[in-house]
DNA sequence: TCGCTATATAACCATTTGGTTATGGATCAG
DNA sequence: CTGATCCATAACCAAATGGTTATATAGCGA
């Protein structure tokens, strides 16, 4: 369907998974999941200083999960979760290909059981 | 200094999205997904040294993600991609969150096409 | 203008990360 | 035993990370 334009930030997959392997983070992205946020909102429920969490919404940003717009004063920190499929792209091609290697271990498996059942190790 | 072995590895979403931040450490999965590998297998493509790829396998063994054996000498690798189902899971939960605010966000566009009234549709 | 609010940036610090070379302990081949 | 191979560990280093406080910038309200 709508494959939309703007895929700029998208790419980056070392930058998605380390930003997604904070938990200051992924309460930041589950935050905005829920609607737009200002800094200091975002900061609040987190015992840290403000330019602690500017800093994250750095690292967010940096990998595309996070977009800030301007109003007024504030600079919103707006959701984008798109690069994540970038992240869940690559979890479910690597599960494909396991599931292959699994595949060919169950027939050496079903191999082994016919030759005989030399005791498996725990 | 390590935990029990295989059991308790998994529940570190962190350490798992850390893990998976670099792009060494998501080839030797690749590579792992096709069967077991020595350290020696897993350094020869990597320019790089075979420290460097034992500490690789060490962040990934922290993660779960590889469990290693004894054989002769060798202490093959192999992988263990439960711990990935974790990760699956929060981007998944995320995405259902996420889908959930998009129902709000549509019913909102649904609003104010209504109230718009004068655009065409297309 | 003055001051408050919202945010970014700078300067600093400790810890972690990702790499190196050097070395030591096992284990295999002679 | 000797030497080669496989691997881990130690010691070291540079850069990145995650936090701090202090300050600068920009808009708002009076």
């Amino acid at each position: 369907m709508d494959q939309i334009g703007y895929s700029g930030a998208a790419g980056d997959l070392d930058a998605v998974f380390a930003a997604l392997a904070d938990p200051t983070r992924r309460a930041i992205l589950t935050r905005l999941a829920s609607g737009e946020a200002s800094v200091n909102e975002l900061a609040a429920p987190f015992e840290m200083s403000q330019p602690a969490v500017s800093k994250h919404l750095k690292v967010l940003e940096h990998a595309g999960l996070v977009a800030r717009a301007v109003d007024r004063q504030k600079r919103p920190a707006r959701l984008n979760a798109e690069p994540m499929a970038e992240a869940v792209r690559w979890l479910t091609e690597f599960r494909r290909f396991w599931s292959q290697s699994f595949d060919q271990l169950d027939s050496l498996l079903e191999e082994l059981k016919q030759t005989d059942g030399e005791g498996q190790s725990g």
